[in-house]
DNA sequence: TTGGGTGCAAACTATTTGCATTCGA
DNA sequence: TCGAATGCAAATAGTTTGCACCCAA
């Protein structure tokens, strides 16, 4: 199903040129609904087939964040994760394990939201609930 | 009434030790409800009577925050915001301006909470919600 | 061929740490 | 006095940037 066909239509169809480097990056993330770091993309990269550097992976993961893509999840204040998953979710984060776990969307009910401050609008609502080991 | 006589009974009854720069820093966070990075804090501190380095800024806002005076905000990955108000509260964060404002408790209202992973307890539940200038 | 993409290394920023000095109960 | 707190500088980690090279349309 996330064959490399796929990967390539689904990058061209965000705009995205899909070159070698971002097909495999593309490869990796898509292969399921995970949440990962630049570091492990990058070990994961270069564990495969083709190669990437750290500029090109921070460049390719920043590109898809905007066109979509992914999701940058900033729940540890030392990294930036990336969700493979951008439909509407929530996000349990351990701090004990720093270990991102998905909530689904029907398991919390917001139904009540603010008012934005005047002059903006909104651009996505998180919830994170922090967890810790008992 | 945030004499400073009031800011040493307050850290004195969360455990920490008042010192010269522990008070100036709390003088400075806790004169009102107020968002501020450690950075901002750094200066304000040195613009005041007493002086504080970069290390005692860092080491006194770790203090008060795993002591319950502050609360560390995780929005933006570049920078950690500290939060004097530790009451239930959640947050717009506006991506064009960097600003962090509150929103009151009631403005939300969730009313079912997802079940927690085995094994874990939760530590606290944030909503961010993102706003960009339109 | 030629402009976007890539790779490398250096730069940058926020935060942390080691250690000698100083402060305060 | 004597351990805790502080200050400084260096170290660290994640991320970004500058620029020369390269490849694919």
């Amino acid at each position: 199903m996330n064959s490399r066909e796929n990967i390539v239509n689904k990058l061209k169809s965000a705009g995205v040129t899909p070159t070698t480097q971002r097909v495999e990056i593309a490869q990796i993330l898509f292969a399921r609904p995970q949440h990962l770091s630049a570091e492990q993309i990058l070990k994961m990269v270069n564990k495969g087939h083709s190669t990437a550097s750290k500029a090109t992976v921070y460049n390719t993961l920043g590109l898809f964040a905007k066109k979509g893509l992914l999701r940058e999840v900033i729940v540890d204040p030392t990294k930036i994760f990336y969700d493979s998953n951008v439909s509407r979710h929530f996000h349990f984060f351990n701090t004990d394990t720093g270990v991102l776990t998905d909530i689904p969307v029907d398991a919390i009910h917001i139904d009540k939201l603010p008012e934005l401050p005047q002059g903006t609008e909104s651009s996505g609502i998180e919830v994170i609930v922090r967890i810790k080991n008992s």
